[in-house]
DNA sequence: ATACAACTTTGTCTAGGACAAAAATGAATA
DNA sequence: TATTCATTTTTGTCCTAGACAAAGTTGTAT
């Protein structure tokens, strides 16, 4: 695998991949006639565990100073504990075709009902595949094809005609990098269940496109996420610059792992617990003025 | 904008920027103090002709002897679907709201049949607002607004339950740094007409998952397609290697801008034409050993 | 404990060079 | 005239190595 592949699959950029070379010393690949880097498969799977650390804020002089060894016994340490009970989702995870993960899915969102479906199945499930990836349990393929049947149940929901028309609309999109949607996908299910019309924005936007937007589609909040490939950092300077820029009679409202630690901003909604989320739209959408 | 958030925008490669200032003198950003390229919104519009240019196979050296009124000449001349006739159509991709827009597709949708409509109204939608992206008519949050709406529409018919069980399954993705799924999107949907049974993987995969995944789930053949960002250079040598490590029995079937002009690989499917698939379909699929 | 200054680490940019692959050109042949 | 083959030109992706601001860490003084 070339350099540019690499970084393609792993996100990591090229110029870093040679600079921790030159300074660390690794990954330090074959090279071909041409004097080209080639990477085995072995050092992409290191990467991605080193990648794994890094968005868990540890810093690359501390990372590569570990073995290997030690590199992987940290991640296991640090990736969600995996203590998810429900062997039969495990189960599903790890060996169910696509149209059993679907039915199952399915069956247990008409049993528990959208909210506690959610709550006790999905987001369960989001965490079952992060860790099932990180420890190298599960392969890339085996979670896109779980978490996309989840997407499209979810999509399903969110698509579903609602009863009356006079709902406040909130927006739902992720900023240009940020590519981590399930999240907010199941965020943006309850707001719907709570009583907003949600309109969801697949793909990512520009951090300028957005006031002007909301503004011609009269929603009553923008809501964004930020998952940890996101720094901290600039998710404040975004959110920030976004709060100034858009009306204020428009709630702004941020969620995900980046976001959960920042100092509050003013006139911003932090949403660190999807549980919370009932209350949260009663509270900023249906009954503004009790709050 | 900085180079990178450019090569992002335009899918120019950052080095072929560079390598164009060396030796084109075009374009010459500013710079910033540090001396690092700044290059302006006219540059950046400039750009996104040069690469319309480009993905209708003209070269980098005729392209740049060209004033920039030219090459605006040439790209109108060039680009298709300003002569989209429907005013409908042109009339919502600019100013319809979302719950119209969707309401008019699937009218026309179930006024037209599935066929029809993908050909006669989905790409003239495609083309239309690839059209007014690259001559600056729609902005991006417009743009992404409208497809969307149709990307809902599509997978709901993707998911929709068949008739028979036994049909061919046939694997559509994309490759890890190809994010472009509508034109895919469409040619599944034909597939699915046409009679297979299209198994949607809504994310980017490595390469090297593809062969295990394809196996597992005994599909008949497995779809990709490569956009104009994607080299082609890029896109011929991944698709020969994924031709040799997937299974011979396993059809693959290519698509996109950087396909057309490819020179064929022994056992690929080359598609460039939406109206073919079913022809397509019937002889690799469905009676194959009359083909 | 908190703030501030000084130091260290890090990734993204810079420049210019090399070279294979693709495209264009030209010459020779059918 | 059309077709093949060899040569030349064009082109983008990789290479090395250096610079520096921004982010993170440490130490000191309040």
């Amino acid at each position: 695998m070339n350099i540019q592949q690499l970084s393609n699959e792993t996100g990591i950029g090229v110029d870093a991949l040679r600079i921790w070379e030159r300074r660390y010393g690794f990954p330090a690949p074959e090279r071909d006639t041409r004097g080209f880097r080639i990477y085995s498969a072995e050092q992409v799977d290191e990467l991605r565990l080193v990648k794994t650390l890094l968005d868990h804020g540890r810093r690359p002089g501390k990372i590569f100073a570990l073995s290997a060894a030690e590199r992987r016994d940290l991640v296991a340490q640090l990736v969600t504990s995996d203590s998810t009970s429900d062997q039969g989702l495990r189960k599903l995870v790890e060996e169910g075709s696509p149209s059993r993960i679907s039915a199952e899915l399915t069956a247990r969102r008409n049993e528990l009902g959208l909210e506690a479906f959610v709550v006790d199945v999905a987001l369960p499930l989001l965490q079952l595949l992060d860790h099932g990836w990180t420890m190298g349990r599960i392969n890339v393929a085996r979670e896109h094809l779980v978490s996309d049947r989840l997407e499209e149940l979810l999509k399903r929901e969110l698509s579903a005609e609602e009863d009356n028309g006079e709902r406040p609309q909130v927006l739902f999109l992720t900023l240009s990098g940020e590519r981590h949607k399930l999240g907010l996908l199941l965020a943006a299910t309850l707001f719907k269940q709570a009583g907003v019309a949600p309109l969801w924005l697949n793909e990512e936007l520009p951090l300028s496109e957005i006031p002007a937007l909301a503004d011609e589609l009269q929603v009553a909040g923008v809501a964004l996420s930020f998952s940890s490939h996101y720094s901290p950092r600039q998710a404040r300077e975004d959110l920030g610059l976004l709060r100034r820029s858009l009306s204020p009679r428009i709630r702004l409202i941020a969620g995900g792992q980046s976001v959960h630690q920042l100092p509050s901003l003013k006139d911003l909604i932090i949403s660190t617990d999807l549980q919370q989320i009932p209350q949260l739209v009663k509270r900023h959408f249906l009954h503004p003025l009790k709050g």
